[in-house]
This record gives C-alpha cells, sequence and structure tokens, in this order.
DNA sequence: ATGAAATTATCGAAAAACGATAAAAATATA
DNA sequence: TATATTTTTATCGTTTTTCGATAATTTCAT
C-alpha cells in the first residue's frame, strides 16, 4: 500500500482540527488537507517538523509504511 | 533540531552497506548518502516506502523528531 | 599501497510542494 | 430546515527539491 499519512489519529488526540493546525503549522488548510488524506507525494522535513511540533508527536505517529497485500491499522 | 535522518541506525542493523542498499531501493549511491547524512530538505513517499521495505522497518525507525534544544538519541 | 565504499559536489530535468484562491461538499449547530 | 463552520477538492503559478548522471575526493579496510 505504501507510506500511509496518519494525521487524523493525533489530531483527534490532541483534539486539533485543520483550520487550527493549519495556523499553527503555517500552511494553508488545503494543502495540510492533502497532505491529511494521502493525496502529497512527498513532505519536507521543515513541514513534517512543524506539524510534529504542533502535534507534539514523532513521525513515526503520522507516517507509516503498510507493506502490499497489507491491511491498513 | 529538526527533523533528523536515522537510516544508519536501521543499516547496521540489517547490515546493509550504501550500495547494497542504494541498489535495492533503487536511487543513486550518491543521493541515498544526501539522505542519509541529513542533507536532504525532503523525501519522496516512494523514496521512503522503498527504503522501508528494503530494510523491513517503519519511517519511525528512521525519522525523527528532535525538538530544539534537545540532543540526539 | 591498493581497492572498495562512501562522501561530496555540480548540472540539468522532472516532479512536487506550497501559496493563493475559489468552489463544492460535508459536518455541525441552532 | 436553515445557517454557519469545517473540510475537501481543484487550479494556476512559483519555487523548491528530488533525483539521475557523473566525477572527483575522501575514508576505510585489507
Amino acid at each position: 500500500m505504501g507510506i500511509v499519512v496518519n494525521l487524523d489519529v493525533m489530531m483527534a488526540k490532541r483534539k486539533k482540527g485543520l483550520t487550527e493546525l493549519a495556523g499553527e503549522v503555517d500552511i494553508t488548510m488545503a494543502n495540510l488537507s492533502v497532505l491529511k488524506n494521502n493525496k502529497a507525494k512527498a513532505v519536507r522535513f521543515s513541514t513534517l517538523e512543524a506539524i510534529c511540533k504542533a502535534l507534539d508527536c514523532q513521525p513515526g505517529d503520522i507516517l507509516e509504511y503498510v507493506p502490499d497485500g497489507e491491511e491498513q491499522s
């Protein structure tokens, strides 16, 4: 399946919506939405850093590698 | 400090050198070296996926967020 | 000393992020 | 239902960055 972005989980845990997070991460809501919904094909580390900072988490909390043929957690 | 790439650890664990890994990941050794030594500013998910596949690991094993003022593990 | 592995650097092309913006869809709320 | 809020989706243009190809240099083991 590839790399899966699990932003939803941490956002729910921190109780932050797209609007709020977008403000903190300093990225447009539209672009953050793209990332959240697995429409992005790459990330800049600066963006990943800002997200981890805002959500107080690690990249591993957000990015997951799902081998082909396996279902997502 | 930002996002830190810890490729070395997993490579050592899997006993794979740059040359071998580069072949499996299908990326030039030069570019993989850049990523390994924290010179990259972004990653494509396709690349991250190939690395996770080759090293049988998760993004979290490779990428680490180190908050400002903290030392690396 | 010799050879292999790794690092570093440069150039160019292709890919993709991201901002800005707008419209549509979904969701919540009164 | 009606209204407001949030989220999703899309497009355009600019900028950033990857990545291949390549070569030179450095490191490291033998």
